[in-house]
DNA sequence: CTATACATGGAACAGATAATTCCGTTCTAG
DNA sequence: CTAGAACGGAATTATCTGTTCCATGTATAG
């Protein structure tokens, strides 16, 4: 698996190839189960502008594959959560936290593949984290007074799963308009709200139904 | 097709039955393709509790099932937009268009399944009307300043795609959440708004890009 | 230069999935 | 009692898709 003159610098020929194939093959794989959860795994070859083989040379399944994306996802969730805490002022650092979350579309690599493929160890802290992150965001901003009294931090799962669903043209246009409906969003969200909002929110049920495994 | 000696009225026996399947197939159609609308056909007739045979006797092929949802999803809509026209104060009017759109989710009975079939000139004229009928409703809410000015009437579109993504639990628990978030969409659009929009809206082009057949 | 191990492309395979057809059965009308 | 409408659901056929397999090409060690 090493083999011992290597030293880690050149990459040259074939083996910067194959590096540069796993780069493609992410990439490929995230623009097309994003598009599509669904996709057939040809599809992503066809993309990468690689064989299948290329494919199962990385991950031993689909269903690996999969995995990763979502473990990605959860990961720039998390990225997201954090420069959002970075920022002091409750409101603003809740905001770019939406911003993140909705530029890199982590709903579609996380959520949406969801219910795909057996959840590892590894994902389970990943969401874990997540979910803790959230909160402590979404709190800090409710208490200071920025959140709107009626809303509760199980709706943001809603609200992602709406701005991720605007698909128009090609990725960065879609990107574009999530930003536009973000805004919106964030105005709407914003205290002290006008009438009250009907009906009972998500509940903590409800946001992880959406979570099993329907193998 | 018509027996002579038959009035309409008793409906009896095994007349009755297949009056009352009629029903139940739409109803399960309905039920089914706005919750997947690549489902398979069988999944209807399950759920309509009917073997396939019901199914194909009233529909030549699942194209013309999809054909018949999409024309009524068409008629919810426009039959939204009358009952908005028909309310005096311009916003209140528009609400209650959003509201009837929303809660009969034509969205998922539309272009959900657009794109699936051919469609039909009736359906092309009838999507004609429904667009006029639109854009009357938000001038005349948007003229009357009470939606702000950096919303145009192609924003309604991506609108009406994030409601119709919401799908938590039962059909009616999604329902009420729509309407939740709904809400929250009304205040955002109201004048006068706070800071501008970023990003250009959907385009015409965009839009009616959806509605295209991909046989 | 040449042998070897690594990557790769893509055809072949096997198992699902699903639209549609077909046939035997049931029930109603007359 | 009989003809035919309405039906249930198995059989058929076509397609799709995950995965395996093998021939080919390439870079590096010696």
């Amino acid at each position: 698996m090493y083999s011992g003159s290597m030293t880690s610098q050149p990459l040259s020929g074939r083996r910067k190839q194959a590096a540069r194939n796993d780069e493609l093959i992410l990439e490929a794989a995230r623009a097309v189960f994003t598009a599509d959860p669904g996709a057939p795994i040809a599809a992503v070859a066809e993309r990468a502008g690689v064989g299948i083989s290329a494919l199962y040379r990385r991950y031993s399944s689909k269903e690996e594959l999969l995995r990763k994306l979502c473990y990605d996802g959860l990961q720039l969730y998390i990225k997201s959560a954090h420069d959002g805490l970075a920022i002091d002022d409750p409101w603003d650092g809740f905001a770019e936290f939406l911003r993140g979350v909705v530029v890199y579309d982590t709903n579609a690599l996380t959520i949406a593949l969801a219910g795909t493929f057996q959840p590892t160890e590894e994902l389970y802290h990943a969401s874990v984290l997540a979910n803790e992150l959230t909160i402590q965001l979404f709190d800090r901003a409710q208490q200071a007074g920025a959140i709107r009294p009626d809303i509760v931090v199980d709706d943001l799962a809603a609200l992602f799963e709406q701005l991720s669903s605007i698909k128009f043209g090609d990725d960065e246009r879609s990107a574009h308009l999530r930003l536009r409906y973000l805004a919106l969003a964030l105005d709407s969200l914003k205290a002290p709200g006008t009438i009250p909002l009907p009906g009972p929110p998500p509940s903590r049920e409800e946001i992880e139904q959406r979570w099993v495994y329907k193998g």
